[in-house]
DNA sequence: ATACAATTTGTAATGATTACAAATCCAGAG
DNA sequence: CTCTGGATTTGTAATCATTACAAATTGTAT
């Protein structure tokens, strides 16, 4: 999370990127939404801060922060890509009702050995899908466009 | 695992789904084919014994067996989906060396207490991304066309 | 100011998936 | 056995996310 507005400047530094002005605004748009935003979502709301901003530059700059180490990459469902700024593995929960992606706090205790069946662990990917704790106490909810053929 | 030749058409029976020629075709290869195939994949091996098929019929067809249960649907990195015949949860470990996709027989504490957070579970997907077994024991080992630049 | 390299941008492919309507198949009525 | 209606299958044409690629822009060192 980002405490003061150098913050951004700074975490790129200390990787070895060059902090431009869209590097910064996207890194710092990552950070602040914790939605696990979708490039299209992103491009949408980053276009007031960088009116020329393509979506080519959302893909690469994105995959540069995912290849540093920056962000990580969601691959929940097939479709969109969605990318989050908490880069520390860990699990998520997509809610069919609202649409929702909550992080999780699990315990994998797979992952803690870094390896199972003898095969090694580089990555972790877990989510749940079901309804989430506020969706379950309205009786009539919404479904969102994105999912309501599912 | 069908162990008999009219297991496919007896397992469409039960689910209540009309046992065609190419649903019991299609069923029979993706329950005999434990590599997770693509429906590219799919497609080609089933060429053969079904001359007339198309991609749109496979398409419709899996989703016909994954809304009753009989495969599950994998999206695993981006990219195609595959389809598993073992529609039981479970979890997968991608190899990034040899790319086979290998079953894992994981216990899952929060699967099994069906929430999380309060939030109710209705669907697991978990894998893992790394380096499997066979791989580790080849220093030098050739990289898959679809995972080389990553 | 100048030139070079990195970055950003726009446009045009690519490739999986879906929409849709025509063709085909199949079971039941007559 | 033939006919008919609905389900299934098929082919073609969209759709949509992502990638490729080259031109435009920017920033920096000289």
């Amino acid at each position: 999370m980002i405490t003061n507005p150098e913050g951004a400047r700074e975490i790129l530094l200390t990787r070895g990127i060059k902090p431009t002005y869209q590097r910064q605004t996207i890194l710092r748009a990552v950070l602040e939404k914790r939605t696990h935003p979708t490039i299209k979502a992103l491009y949408d709301h980053l276009l007031p801060a960088i009116p020329t901003l393509s979506k080519t530059t959302l893909y690469s700059t994105l995959e540069l922060f995912a290849s540093r180490g920056l962000v990580s990459r969601l691959s929940i469902d097939s479709g969109e890509a969605r990318y989050d700024g908490f880069a520390a593995p860990h699990h998520h929960f997509l809610c069919e009702a609202c649409g929702a992606i909550i992080d999780l706090d699990i315990a994998c205790p797979a992952a803690r050995r870094g390896q199972v069946d003898g095969h090694k662990i580089k990555e972790i990917h877990g989510y749940f899908k079901g309804v989430c704790k506020d969706c379950q106490s309205h009786v009539q909810y919404k479904i969102p466009r994105r999912l309501s053929h599912a």
